[in-house]
DNA sequence: CTTCATTCAGTTTTT
DNA sequence: CTGAATGAAG
């Protein structure tokens, strides 16, 4: 353990047992803290202080001189999560530390080191990073030329076949005897191996190489395993539970140096095993290390009493885990509520019903989320809080660097940077349309590998004959010569500067300015957002390696509004009032995923429910309906077994609607010792089961107060709009009022079609 | 080569 | 119900 040279040691920092850092943790967590050496597995139940754990953990490495920043090695999953840590630990640390360079999520840590080694792969240094659309681009190309039906074979089918081969950490020659027959009629491995030869050709690769590129180096070459072996000596991974097997054997082969290695995690929240993330690997985690210490953090400072028993009993069910107990000392707080709706609709109007009472009662709307397991399910509660005019946010969403806008700006520049990138030169030669369609094309990109030449270079040969005529040849060769120009210019321009004169000159932003569809003033608003953090970065290469390995500009902006997001997406985030609305067979747990994973899919499933009833700290309010449109299709649905398996204890059954008025249960709590499968048996629940009738939309037993829709009462005064205004709204575009009442609009949505708006959330159409 | 109509397939997503 | 992707006509 002494084994840092003296010269490497900062300045003498006595390692000091009573550090002002360590006050206030719990025994368990000092414990995690100070077991610097060796193999350490911290079991981190939801909210038990996790991310405080590992952040005083590695000030406490450095606070004792055990090793420099450079030396320690700390993954995550998310840029968020890395980005928190290295915050906190500055917070501890205070200025004495400059950062820590090696704290990063797995892939942008892969992909320095990859820059780095890049040659022993056979990849330039300068290789770019493809996303996903760029990667099923590639194989559709790939596929059509093997002359194979891409609609019965589609190239997202073998991207998710490729992906998962490289989760596993299985390259084309290794891949099971089973999965060569599981594509195009046995023709699953040579497809792999053709998109690799590919990639190296085009000096890229996707995600998934990043990890097994850097297994293949240190597999191969000894001296460079042993130049990191000796370089990390204090190995840190946080979401060990989400780990795939390639970043399993990533870890063992660097945590092979020292040997000190700290996983933290939480079996109960593994929720990515449709990603390739195996529990396995913290299940299995004491016979990888012999000898290695496991610390539980039980103790959770985030919920009431009744939030975690309900989550504890419901996850109980599950076979596989290791096995935890969460405990509290805060008060039992209010039950679990859980609500009976009829459809979607009302349960989005229920949910804005309860968090305008909330907000009455004066909470925040920040204080709320409302978590679903898919996004459609988002759409009912965004129409019915655009038409109350409640303010929301729906994290995670399409991100900020996948927007068609975005990626076609970033080609643009990927193109001006290197005339090579063929992937870019196709994204763009027809964007916005210069008459260079789908044949020309075809013929460039033939011509291009006829010559083997990169497509840019194809074109410009092809424009000196008549191959391509007329308005494609015209609008190909400005298109070469702007390009050219913009290389000079990149000399000496700075980048953001450049992107605004290549946006405006390529006739990129016009096109969009005269794109009167919904979403165009939101796309001229992301490109600007593009150049402003442009800016941020020293060079365009800094830049281009920030977008391919960051979701989004978490942009974040903590107004006081309520949030919307998937399951996947909360894990981690915590809020007072969590809605955990569509509890119903099919949809939750989700039909598909227990048809593709059976047993193993439907603990994942119940483990997100899990983390969905753990976000909340005051109260959580589970929902579901009896009928549920999806896909367009009217189906009815039963409840999801989830509510059966919580206590009954820690939950309280609420029919606010009276649909189940006559039933022996489901009305009130007391009568029947199990309220909620009894509810089944309720008349209010056959007469749900009676109306079912395909295709067309159930009859509510009950007829609702429609007369509240539009509150007539709400305002007095006249309405700055009439019928007939051109409106424009955020979301749904240019429309024309057809009502306005007071405050509340009826508007016809060009494209949306006919919404009722709060008119707060208009503007004038110019 | 572009625009419009029609068909068809799809639900979770850290990087 | 949605959007993307295909195929027809202009």
């Amino acid at each position: 353990m002494s084994s840092v040279p003296l010269s490497q040691q900062a300045a003498p920092r006595a390692p000091r047992a009573d550090a002002a850092y360590l006050d206030g943790l719990n025994p368990e967590q000092r414990a995690a803290v100070e077991a610097i050496d060796g193999a350490v597995l911290v079991l981190a139940g939801a909210g038990t202080g996790k991310t405080r754990v590992l952040t005083t953990r590695l000030a406490h490495i450095l606070a004792t001189g055990k090793a420099q920043p450079w030396n320690i090695l700390s993954v995550t999953f998310t840029n968020k999560a890395a980005r928190e840590m290295k915050d906190r630990v500055g917070k501890i640390i205070g200025e004495q530390v400059e950062g820590l360079p090696w704290l990063g999520t797995f892939h942008s840590i892969a992909a320095q080191i990859l820059r780095r080694h890049a040659e022993l792969v056979g990849l330039k240094s300068s290789f770019t990073i493809l996303d996903t659309d760029d990667q099923l681009r590639l194989l559709k190309q790939i596929l059509e030329a093997e002359g194979i039906d891409t609609k019965r074979w589609t190239p997202r089918h073998l991207a998710s076949l490729i992906d998962g081969w490289k989760n596993r950490a299985q390259t084309p020659e290794r891949i099971p005897e089973e999965d060569k027959w599981s594509f195009a009629d046995g023709k699953a491995q040579k497809l792999y191996k053709l998109y690799q030869d590919r990639l190296s050709v085009l000096n890229a690769c996707d995600f998934g190489d990043l990890l097994l590129h850097n297994i293949t180096i240190f597999q191969t070459q000894d001296d460079v395993l042993a130049e990191y072996h000796k370089k990390f000596r204090y190995l840190l991974v946080d979401e060990y539970q989400d780990t795939n097997v390639a970043q399993y054997l990533w870890l063992r082969l660097l945590a092979r140096g020292s040997g000190n290695v700290c996983c933290v995690g939480d079996d109960d929240q593994s929720i990515y095993g449709w990603r390739g993330a195996e529990v396995d690997n913290i299940l299995r985690f004491e016979q990888d290390f012999p000898g290695a210490t496991v610390i539980r953090l039980e103790r959770n400072y985030r919920s009431t009493g009744h939030i975690l028993g309900a989550a504890a009993g419901l996850i109980t069910a599950n076979k596989a885990r290791l096995g935890k107990t969460l405990w509290t000392e805060d008060d039992p707080g209010q039950k679990v509520q859980v609500s009976g709706l009829w459809d979607g609709e009302a349960e989005a109007r229920f949910v804005a019903d309860e968090i305008e009472g909330h907000v009455r009662s004066g909470g925040q709307h920040s204080d709320i989320a409302v978590l679903v397991r898919a996004s459609w399910q988002m759409r009912a509660f965004e129409d019915r809080f655009i038409m109350l005019g409640l303010p929301y946010k729906v994290i995670g969403g399409p991100r900020f660097f996948e927007r068609a806008e975005i990626r076609d700006a970033l080609a643009y520049l990927r193109l001006v940077r290197s005339l090579d990138d063929d992937l870019a030169f196709e994204r763009v030669v027809n964007t916005p349309k210069r008459g260079v369609g789908d044949t020309s094309v075809q013929k460039i990109a033939m011509a291009a590998r006829g010559a083997e030449v990169s497509m840019a270079a194809a074109a410009r040969l092809m424009t000196q004959t008549d191959e391509i005529r007329g308005k494609g040849r015209t609008g190909l060769i400005a298109f070469l010569r702007d390009l050219d120009r913009w290389a000079e210019q990149s000399q000496t321009m700075r980048h953001d500067e450049l992107a605004e004169v290549i946006l405006d000159e390529s006739g990129y932003t016009a096109m969009w300015r005269e794109d009167k569809s919904p979403q165009a003033a939101g796309r001229l608003d992301n490109l600007k957002e593009l150049v402003r953090s442009m800016g941020e970065f020293d060079s365009l290469e800094a830049f281009l390696e920030h977008i391919a390995l960051v979701s989004d500009a978490d942009r974040t902006e903590d107004g006081d509004e309520v949030s919307i997001m998937t399951l996947h997406a909360a894990k981690g985030l915590e809020f007072p009032l969590v809605f955990l609305p569509g509890w119903e067979e099919t949809v939750f747990p989700s039909q598909r995923s227990m048809d593709e994973g059976g047993t193993a899919a439907l603990e994942e499933e119940r483990r997100l429910a899990y983390v969905g009833i753990t976000r909340a700290r005051q109260r959580a309010i589970i929902s579901f309906t009896a009928n549920r449109m999806i896909f367009g299709r009217w189906q009815s649905v039963l409840p999801s077994r989830f509510i059966d398996e919580m206590p009954h204890e820690h939950c309280e059954a609420q029919s606010e609607t009276g649909y189940y008025d006559a039933g022996p249960g489901f009305e009130g709590v007391a009568e029947s010792a199990d309220p909620f499968k009894s509810s089944y048996e309720s008349p209010g629940w056959k007469r749900f089961q009676a109306s079912k009738a395909s295709g067309r939309r159930p009859d509510p037993g009950v007829i609702e107060g429609q007369a509240t829709l539009l509150d007539t009462s709400s305002v007095g005064g006249t309405s700055k709009w009439k019928p007939g205004d051109r409106v424009f709204h955020q979301k749904f575009g240019y429309g024309t009022v057809k009502t306005a009442d007071g405050a509340k609009l009826s508007v016809a949505f060009d494209k949306a079609g006919l919404k009722k708006v709060v008119a707060s959330f208009v503007e004038a159409a110019p």
